[in-house]
DNA sequence: GACCGACTACTTGACGCCGGATATCAGCGT
DNA sequence: ACGCTGATATCCGGCGTCAAGTAGTCGGTC
């Protein structure tokens, strides 16, 4: 069990590590590469924060500037390298991402937090109109990986798109359970104690994550 | 069905406006009222943003201060309290979060994205780990759900923990799913045309979400 | 064959938000 | 007196977002 202090680097980050693995490239390519592997589907990319966190992973020590090439007039442009400490960084960060679950704040549960200011008819409607825009995603996320697989690739290296389908259409049965649980007046449609002025007293062990 | 432009109103926005609806705070009793009713479990809280938010929602004319009160000489304080826009924005954007799905980056994803990279047997290991990780929140998670609601507390206003459950749940036997299938060598840990210095050249719809 | 416009290649800069650290004072325990 | 903890707010550096800026390239037009 590896026990080291946790590193910071955004899974751009990672990415672009991944990517100079391959071989060198400038920053410009290594966006260019990543939306055609679609990866831009899982990790957030723009250029501000591409070449801001080129340089961050330079300072690092992790990539190092290889060669720069100027072509006729243009910019010139900083082809990158990786380094051993990059690899092992990579590697090491790699594995407590998935070994540690970490705590997210999707925006979804907010919602649900402040369902209960909605009507129950409204709530329910809602939860519908997600319900079927998750249907949506789901069905032409599967339809994309139903066709790289056909095209050659394997389910290895597509299983991030086999778990964000895993992930949608579970939340797609939920909140279709919960509309369905609405209507059918099973989730009462009152504020406990908890709710309006009242303020809860009672102590319980403030659970992380 | 309101088609209105998507306003911008982060989630730490929406709470203040809540609270605010109960009644006046100051912001230092907005984040405590917060934190006393586990809020911050959802939200991500921190005193610089939530002075930075107040303040944004001042400029939108959402809240406006009520009153400043000065106690010895500790800071003075402002109190604010919620406008009618306030009040209205805010049913607007609960219900346009409920309703429409948004595209989320979670970390996991990417440490998928790049599991390939390591043997199938670390990988199954971490897999692991993470499991169990998330079999104890889930067991703490439900603990506290059960207490709250022998507290008192309605299912309604405790709807986002149940998700959370729920979610993290699911988790959990995806990917007991995907270690197992590893370990029985059904997932098989060879890269397809798209790794390595191979690259992907067909075209497919660059699906949104 | 010279010019125009649109498109791609490539980078930088300005600006705003976020989170963590810090400052200040009160009250309380010892 | 001393030092903690709690109350209350602000500050600053980093990171992300967006958009502008400059060069080449290609396709068409009179």
């Amino acid at each position: 069990m590896t026990t080291e202090v946790s590193v910071d680097l955004s899974p751009l980050g990672l990415s672009i590590l991944e990517l100079l693995n391959e071989r060198p490239m400038h920053p410009y390519e290594l966006a260019a590469t990543m939306r055609e592997r679609h990866h831009d589907e899982f990790i957030r990319l723009n250029f501000g924060s591409l070449y801001h966190t080129v340089d961050s992973l330079e300072r690092a020590g992790w990539i190092v500037p290889a060669e720069k090439e100027k072509e006729g007039n243009r910019p010139e442009r900083t082809i990158y390298r990786l380094t051993d400490s990059g690899r092992a960084i990579f590697l090491q960060v790699v594995s407590e991402i998935i070994a540690q679950p970490r705590r997210e704040y999707p925006y979804f549960s907010a919602g649900l937090m402040f369902m209960h200011h909605l009507g129950a008819a409204t709530a329910s409607q809602l939860l519908e109109l997600r319900a079927q825009a998750l249907q949506a995603v789901s069905a032409k996320l599967s339809h994309i990986l139903d066709e790289l697989l056909a095209g050659g690739h394997t389910r290895l290296t597509l299983i991030e798109l086999e778990h964000k389908i895993a992930t949608i259409e579970a939340e797609r049965d939920w909140v279709r359970k919960i509309a369905k649980e609405i209507t059918e007046g099973k989730l009462e449609w009152r504020a406990g104690i908890d709710s309006g002025h009242e303020r809860l007293r009672r102590k319980h062990g403030a659970g992380a994550n």
